[in-house]
DNA sequence: TTAAATTTGTTGAACATCCGTCAAATTTTT
DNA sequence: AAAAATTTGACGGATGTTCAACAAATTTAA
């Protein structure tokens, strides 16, 4: 039996190729920490992964150290997307906001094996990859930022008092806390039990002191 | 003016010899690992840091894999001991003990930055060493274990209901997303910050529900 | 108690293999 | 024809492990 050849869906224009091999090597290379970690991932493993030659990270990036910033910030990115987005769709009041935030992280979407294991990686690579460290700095400052004002904001509504800093620390801890978990005990945590264990604690938080 | 010539204490018999060597490479393993990471830690970094000749970590161990699931082993156990003698002194009561866990984890003896940072590297590791693997499953388990036994405990006592397993879990998973916190973003959070979150889960886990 | 024999500890050069990067050669788009 | 994209072999250097050679500790024999 004949059968036409699989075709793949390339770009053949300039511009659309440079898109193209840029989001693919992105990609390649969280897929590739993900599977391999930091020591397995290497500039052959991520342009295998990304179905291109090695050559070509170095004609579109600095350097693997530049690649590894610009994808950290790309798994950053798609899930501050998609917490942005579902903490719009929660409206104006700060307590939904913040409910909105576990449910977005810990959502099927979000919360794959894959960006969990790629988080990881980039958690340890943080310490030692200074392009890395910067882009983390920015980004997490932005993400506490954030959750502060909206802890802050709550607590005004209920007329309470709250250390809105401390709470926000508390509730990304948790969320990393879980994050780490479901990375390394798989079996023994799930993402609703993360849910309801970060709402509970965004409930307790603001409730009066006794 | 004369001097001596200042004696570093090394073992003369073999068997102190090799007690000696295991030790030395194994604590090396953990200050490269948290000084250089996973892919900065190479036998040579690790002999260096042991003040050893590279032949001899293949001659005390049977590979750099192998070494490293034992510094896994010898890392956990020096928390886990430091937290069974709190607990001891503790006492009897179930909720004392409970609380003994995060005073202990977070003690300025146990949480070090080289600790903290190793434990990093392990929790990378995990996933890509099937001997740090495996230890690590053996490891948590006993003390998932222990801890929702002091949950259950300190639950019956109150005479209230709780889900022992997911109070326990969301404990260790608190816990675990301090260690991290203190390690990446070392300046937002204290270890006081930690103890108190965390006693401050337990205290809420115990409440009558609402 | 001494001296020889034996076991154990230690070293670093050598090995094959892999790393990130580069640049010349080739193909594809413009 | 010119420019951009792509491939691949080559580079110096680093990796984990092995092994022959040597040093020290220990046991045996006298």
């Amino acid at each position: 039996m004949l059968r036409k050849k699989a075709v793949v869906e390339r770009p053949r224009t300039h511009p659309e190729i440079n898109e193209f091999r840029r989001k693919t090597l992105i990609e390649g290379t969280i897929r590739s920490l993900a599977e391999h970690g930091v020591a397995g991932t290497t500039v052959r493993s991520i342009c295998s992964e990304a179905n291109s030659s090695r050559g070509l990270m170095n004609h579109y990036f600095d350097s693997k150290e530049h690649l590894l910033e610009i994808a950290f910030r790309h798994l950053y990115q798609t899930v501050a997307s998609h917490v942005a987005k579902k903490q719009t769709q929660a409206g104006d009041d700060p307590v939904d906001q913040l409910h909105a935030l576990p449910n977005a992280v810990f959502s099927a979407k979000v919360n794959t094996p894959q960006n969990r294991n790629a988080f990881l990686t980039f958690w340890h690579e943080i310490r030692f990859n200074p392009l890395v460290r910067k882009a983390n700095q920015q980004v997490y400052g932005n993400y506490l930022e954030n959750t502060e004002r909206l802890f802050a904001a709550a607590a005004a509504e209920r007329g309470i008092s709250l250390d809105a800093r401390q709470a926000a620390m508390g509730l990304i801890t948790m969320i990393d806390g879980y994050w780490l978990s479901l990375s390394i005990y798989e079996k023994l945590s799930s993402r609703e039990e993360a849910i309801a264990c970060c709402t509970n604690y965004i409930d307790t938080q603001l409730m009066s002191p006794a």
